[in-house]
DNA sequence: CTTCTCTACCTACTCTCAGTAGGCTACCCG
DNA sequence: CGGGTAGCCTACTGAGAGTAGGTAGAGAAG
């Protein structure tokens, strides 16, 4: 009946998971800002310095959140990207856009404020979150400089921004008030706009 | 030589510009999170409770800055839109276009904080930036519907989602790494992606 | 089985800062 | 020239981020 003296002890790699997983958690119910640190540690059932020694502070937390899941992103929708190659890049790009939409259904609340609502300093953090934002940016100008070889890189730029800007605002929507649109409809719809964009790809088309 | 005594009163109207004005200023150097109440008030000159009075809590406060940036924004859109009527949809767009990449220019870092960055909470702070945020949506939806009279609502809704997020997110990229690419430029290939993509208003052009 | 040591872990603080209680005073109006 | 009110302040409370300094479980070495 005492209280079990509970004190397990785990390798670090392992709590640092739990950590996440539950940071993941509360960050998505209640936002970054009002989350606390106590609460945290309480769910994973760990005091609050540990949160510390393994991630250093809140905000710290909050990208290593931010890390895991743009980085789960990044692998999905590569992987549905490269399965399509052989339909070609309408296809491609339709592969894309509908893991992207797939995967925040799938990640709800979590999606929205890791990826998209949480920054929040003008610090060291706003870099960091950016340079994680822009790997996708950057899979987007590979994949589109290698289909519009000739147009310039501003052009790229400003095609990739836009498409990923799109994206995530569409992807909101829909968790908001859209959520009638499947993954797949919205990503046509969204090809379908932003596809005869890109005048000079018309050449292959799907089988 | 004794230090002025100068408490000096002020109108509350004119006391909630100045203190909006600081406010947006320092949110904008320091990011929402790092900024202090105490800070804002030290810089208006005024002590801390009249923010409070005013304001009702710092949320609160940067809500007020975003709602005031925000309709500034939207008028200014919304009048370059109504300037460029004569020429025709595509006018109009990218007219509304390049208003507002330069508002953003004008604006610098204060827009990035305000408009993309600031969103922090869970609670109604949240509900009520998106509907700010939906006033621009909703003009952009209202043109698109008139210019796509037969396209489904679905469609209409995607199509101005997308284009307000491709608006943000290319800004942001200008404001970081493009800034070499002028405001009337970056809405010329802005609207040569999306514009091919309303395949139906092919009708009106230039003059 | 004992001791050594390393790493996971904890209790109990400090300090900054959002938010408030309660009162004062400049200015207008009669 | 006395109210009355609107603008203003000093001086607090409480929550929560971050830390100092120590405890203890588990495997290695004797």
């Amino acid at each position: 009946m005492t209280d079990a003296p509970r004190r397990k002890r785990v390798p670090r790699a392992e709590r640092e998971q739990q950590i996440l997983a539950a940071a993941e958690e509360v960050f998505a119910e209640r936002g970054f800002q009002n989350t606390s640190m106590d609460e945290v540690s309480l769910r994973v059932g760990v005091s609050k310095p540990m949160l510390y020694e393994y991630f250093t502070s809140k905000e710290g937390l909050l990208l290593a959140c931010v890390a895991r899941i743009r980085a789960d992103l990044h692998s999905t929708t590569l992987g549905a990207m490269a399965a399509a190659e052989a339909g070609g890049p309408r296809a491609v790009l339709e592969a894309g856009l509908e893991a992207y939409f797939d995967f925040a259904d799938r990640h709800g609340r979590a999606w929205a404020v890791l990826l998209n609502e949480s920054v929040i300093v003008a610090g060291p953090a706003e870099e960091a979150i950016e340079a994680i934002r822009g790997q996708q940016t950057r899979l987007l100008e590979d994949v589109l400089g290698r289909w519009l070889a000739d147009a310039s890189p501003t052009r790229v730029a400003v095609l990739a921004h836009g498409l990923v800007g799109a994206s995530e605002r569409v992807a909101r929507w829909r968790l908001r008030d859209g959520s009638g649109t499947g993954p797949r409809e919205t990503a046509v719809l969204l090809a379908d706009a932003f596809w005869p964009g890109f005048a000079e790809v018309e050449t292959s088309a799907n089988p």
